[in-house]
DNA sequence: TTCGGGTTGTGAACCGGTTCGCACCTAACC
DNA sequence: GGTTAGGTGCGAACCGGTTCACAACCCGAA
């Protein structure tokens, strides 16, 4: 293999010479950059990656932390992947992948004998036991999703208080004054998932404050339960005339029920889902909705991350907690409520 | 930071001797070993990944190259990944992942910069253009699917022809006579994607060898757009029993279709997939299908290419292409035709 | 002519591991 | 008692980059 050592030979300079040249760091003279170059070309010499991360102690790898959780929707956590990576791949990054089940272990790994200059955790718990870790880690740590307690890292989440209101409101604005929400399966809760909390709790709120009912129940992430699950909740409450979706499977399945019941939207139910709909369009009609923007999310925290890495952020300049708010995009499957309820 | 000269001081031996204590290559007495392992502990002494690959040049990382193409179905590429991804860990190797639209590029500097021990394509076309790039790499390389030249690699993939005739032979079996088959959109097909082409030319020649007719088509891979395939389809072959699903979507979309045209499965027609369980079953019914298996092939894909990497095959080896035979699942969505078609 | 400053190139040190060759010690054997 | 062999530990070289300190050179100003 050709190392830094031959292209000084084959242009002949020092190795120091072929260093600078390549990376603009001193003033050059153009002889000797472009036989710098041209050695360069004709071995066909590219740096090797480890040794400068010993010499730089800079790795430009960014560790990317998924969590792949029961009863979540898996495809939603690729989202994020994908906008991590492509973004970190514009900046100059790589990315190093771990699903591993212990996320706390790799956290260490990857930090502490520093394969990474910074570190994304995606699907962050309320009580996340990889932020202590990622807390007493050298490098910098930006976060996909809200945790209770975020000092020391910069957080993104979508705005999910604002999309159960959001959600509520633009039914009440239509007439609605009786709502159902299916929330994913109440496990996802338990585990630490916050954000269907917040979304199910602003969504109460925002319907007591306009006299609207809302039935708040979870259902199941798998077929065909889920399907029975929403035939079960239309049966209980035959005289709400909304349903608010915050579960994918929930809305791939929502079709059949419909047609089951004799039932279309919007002429006997106006449905608004929460997810995002680059994936949803695979396996579910176009409900209205209001997007969850994964791959911006993805993208914020990489760019902020890249900023404290790169050090154009001021070690002590605060840490940030920014929500992305949400855009309810309306395709059609929410209106006017029917004169009589459908039931 | 603490490196292996703070280790060697603390214990009162030399840095050789701290590194033969822990790679245990050499032996050392009770007494040093025991020394050096405690200032370990005490220390946190964790070695540095860049120095070991830069002296041992071997990263104990594993490229992955992913390839997210238009009107494939995304899900599916993320099992293949966690098979992937998990396998590696399982056997003490990192994931260095890309998702780069160009593969080459990101092929290159993986390879070229030493970053990756060996390399997993995912979703390999007929003709990859990382093929090339990859055969005068000095790393070795695994594909998951099946390029039109194998040389220089290992490859894995689903024996789609198998699948194919599995299917037919099945329905062929309980008495229907006359099938459709719903393919994934013919531009992936088009694009390299010769599985579709696989499968459907084999389910072709089991249909011609038992006197079956069967109707081949392309299907989109959204929707509601292949809900009006399917749709579409069933009007034009109305005296078809027997229904072939090589799509996602159309999976997905089935239900609502059936209920729209008062069909039942196995009732009046009889339904058999081809697909990944672990997913359909958030987004669709269990029909009964045959399963894809994406995570057992990605983990063949990495067992085969740690042993390449670590020196268990012969240089001279042969290089395999395996195929894993597709195994059909029933889940009650077959049966025998009804006596009159259904149409 | 001499001095000072800017430009360009170089050698050497360093990053943090691994591994080779040698030296030392002890025990065994002739 | 001297040689040999095996078990241990160590120093030094090496992997392939980056960067610092210094030197050589050229130019213009005093």
């Amino acid at each position: 293999m050709v190392n830094i050592g031959d292209v000084a030979r084959a242009a002949g300079v020092s190795r120091s010479t072929v260093s600078y040249a390549l990376s603009g760091k001193r003033a050059i003279s153009d002889r000797a950059r472009l036989r710098v170059e041209a050695a360069v070309r004709e071995l066909g010499y590219t740096p090797n990656a480890g040794a400068r991360a010993l010499a730089t102690s800079q790795t430009m790898v960014i560790g990317l932390l998924a969590r792949f959780l029961e009863d979540e929707f898996a495809p939603a956590m690729l989202q994020y992947m994908l906008g991590v990576s492509n973004t970190a791949r514009e900046l100059g990054y790589d990315i190093l992948l771990s699903t591993e089940e212990d996320g706390t272990r790799a956290l260490r790994r990857m930090s502490d004998s520093r394969m990474v200059d910074g570190v994304v955790l995606l699907n962050v718990a309320h009580e996340d036991d990889r932020l202590p870790v990622l807390r007493t880690a050298p490098q910098p740590g930006a976060l996909v999703g809200l945790p209770g307690d975020c000092t020391g890292v910069d957080v993104f989440d979508l705005d999910f208080e604002e999309a159960g209101r959001l959600m509520v409101d633009h039914l009440f604005r239509l007439g609605h004054r009786e709502l159902i929400l299916v929330s994913q399966p109440e496990h996802v809760v338990e585990r630490g998932g916050a954000y269907v909390w917040r979304l199910q709790g602003a969504a109460q709120e925002a319907a007591r404050a306009r006299g609207v009912t809302l039935h708040a129940t979870f259902g199941s992430s798998r077929q065909p339960e889920i399907g029975r699950d929403l035939a079960a909740v239309l049966d209980t409450h035959p005289d709400a005339t909304g349903l608010i979706l915050n579960n994918e499977a929930a809305a791939a399945a929502l079709p059949s029920v419909l047609h089951e019941r004799g039932l279309a939207a919007p002429r006997d139910l106006s449905v608004v889902g929460r997810y995002s709909e680059e994936f949803a369009s695979t396996f579910s009609l176009h409900y209205t909705a209001v997007e969850s923007a994964p791959d911006r999310l993805g993208r914020m925290a990489v760019r902020q991350l890249v900023r404290r890495i790169e050090g154009e952020i001021a070690p002590d300049d605060p840490y940030v907690v920014r929500f992305v708010s949400p855009e309810l995009v309306d395709r059609g499957s929410t209106g006017t409520p029917p004169a009589r309820a459908p039931g």
